[in-house]
RNA sequence: GGUCCCAUCGACUAAGGGUUAGGUCGUCACUCUUUCACAGUGAAAAUACGGGUUCGAAUCCCGUUGGGACCGCCA
């Protein structure tokens, strides 16, 4: 379903490891946008640094997007036209823009070694100033250039910032931001080792797959001049420009590893549901405003409906778990009970619990569901169903189990129970109204000590309905076990 | 330090010249449930500060303060 329009959105990470929540909100605002406005969701890889490559990191980052359904219209293995996807199957390309650039004087030589800058650096540090290249390689003649290659020296292609000039830019969330060429550094465009900085990359290739749009988060904000002027060099036209509020530590420094999670993968694995995160993470720096009231619960679908870059904020965002732990808990309490069971299988499987009988595992789901804020909790809340003693938590426990009227209760109550056709919820709760007839026990006292004596706790899910899941046999053995 | 961005309850946010500044999470209280939880009701809780503009400012302008991002042959 491509384009009739002509809006088509990236979203590029590197392959440097895992998809991180922040590049998942960039990915989920292109893909909002893309599908909002009929257009066209690309993926690219944006994987010019050797040093940082990580293997695999590309097929788990397109099998998380997948997973959380954000699939990509265009990318890797999905051709349309303007690829490959990779940019390191783009050398050549790259190559040649560089040297047009050469030939043009927007683009220069530049030989200093990885130490001779940090020296620079140091210096200019010291002395106040902004840190940048000092330009110093920018009117070496053509002769001292040709020479210095023909020698072996390693070099660099630099940007020639065009000095003395004003850029203003339009951001689609902050409106127009002006800065001065004076201060843009003279970017590194080719690698010594022939690839390409993303800035060169970049620019090319969202020009040649005809980008529309450029949604990434604030920290690229700053190098929007250089872009600008790369832009403005091959004559191209500028895309429209958005960049998207940081998602924020508890601090409200940048989101990284630290306070917790930052991989998208790390979520799912413990069991935020899909629908979770992407109704949380849509709703960090963006909201649809007034008309949708108080509404906090949003499908993908309602989310691509209602979805607008001007409704994107200009601040920054933190990432509030609690509040993710109550949307998770949410979704699972409203799931559909067969979806939610299968979901919930390979999370019982991994604590070690046996899920063959899955009119048992159904009933568990549904008695303990409410207490999850996320999947891999569950192993906290069924002990009770499987074992085959009910352990006391406290020992004190005892005392109450062993008074007479208990006594009287669980025997009438296991006689009552053992007799019975089927142990369901409400036969349950009918045999215990009768045994509060008979023995006159009744309240607390009649409550506390049978819950105790089947789940060996004060607290959990409903009486009926763990009577009715742990059935007869277990019923009446941990009634019996007190006399 | 330089450049750029930002500023409503603790957090996410609504209101974009006129509202008792609204909602959600979290917190607290109460109700319900013979448990916990759930559910329901309610409470505390914010326009950073100072100047303008205006009949009227959270909203527009300026300044201050505070916070953040970037300043790599990383992306």
């Amino acid at each position: 379903m491509s384009s009739e329009n002509n809006i088509r959105v990236r979203f590029a990470p590197s392959p440097t490891g895992e998809l991180h929540i922040g590049g998942l909100r960039t990915a989920l605002f292109n893909y909002l946008f893309a599908k909002h406005n009929n257009g066209t969701f690309i993926l690219r890889i944006e994987d010019t640094d050797r040093t940082r490559f990580v293997d695999q990191a590309t097929e788990n980052i397109i099998k998380t997007l997948n997973t959380l359904g954000l699939g990509f219209d265009e990318g890797p293995g999905k051709d349309g036209k303007v690829g490959p996807y990779y940019q390191s199957q783009r050398l050549e390309i790259y190559k040649k823009y560089c040297d047009q650039l050469l030939e043009q004087g927007n683009a220069y030589y530049a030989f200093e070694t990885a130490e001779e800058l940090d020296e620079m650096r140091k210096l200019q540090e010291l002395e106040g100033r902004q840190t940048m290249y000092d330009r110093r390689a920018r009117d070496l003649s053509k002769d001292e250039v040709d020479e210095k290659i023909k020698s072996g020296i390693p070099y660099v292609i630099r940007l020639k910032v065009p000095l003395n000039e004003e850029i203003i830019v339009h951001d689609m969330v902050r409106g127009n931001v002006k800065f001065e060429t004076n201060l843009v550094d003279d970017q590194v465009l080719l690698k010594s080792d022939g690839f390409p900085t993303y800035h060169l990359a970049n620019v090319i290739d969202d020009h040649l797959m005809e980008i529309s749009h450029v949604i990434r988060g604030e920290e690229w904000m700053t190098s929007v001049p250089k872009h600008v002027i790369l832009y403005n060099a091959f004559g191209w036209e500028v895309p429209k420009m958005a960049h998207l509020p940081l998602l924020l530590n508890a601090d409200r420094t940048k989101l990284s590893k630290r306070q917790g999670d930052v991989a998208a993968e790390d979520y799912i694995k413990k069991g935020y549901l899909k629908e979770t995160i992407i109704n949380f993470i849509a709703l960090l720096g963006w909201h649809p405003g007034e008309e949708s009231g108080d509404k906090e619960i949003f499908s993908i679908d309602e989310l691509i409906k209602l979805f607008s870059v001007e409704k994107v904020h200009s601040a920054g965002a933190v990432f509030n778990i609690d509040k993710l732990n109550w949307m998770n808990n949410d979704y699972i309490k409203n799931y559909d009970l067969d979806k939610l069971t299968e979901l919930l299988i390979p999370f019982l499987k991994d604590a070690g619990y046996d899920t063959s009988d899955t009119v048992k595992t159904k009933k568990i789901v549904g008695a303990t569901r409410v207490y999850l804020n996320k999947l891999n909790e569950i192993g906290d809340h069924i002990k009770i169903f499987f074992a085959d003693d009910a352990v006391l938590e406290k020992e004190e426990y005892k005392d109450m189990l062993i008074t007479e009227s208990s006594k009287k209760v669980f025997t009438a109550l296991a006689y009552k129970i053992e007799n019975l056709s089927e142990l369901k919820a409400d036969t349950w709760k009918q045999s215990l109204s009768e045994v509060q007839k008979e023995t006159g026990v009744k309240g607390k006292v009649l409550f506390k000590p049978v819950r105790i004596a089947l789940t060996g706790s004060e607290h959990g899910p409903e009486l009926p309905a763990i009577a009715e899941i742990l059935d007869k046999e277990k019923v009446v053995k941990f009634l019996r076990k007190y006399l």
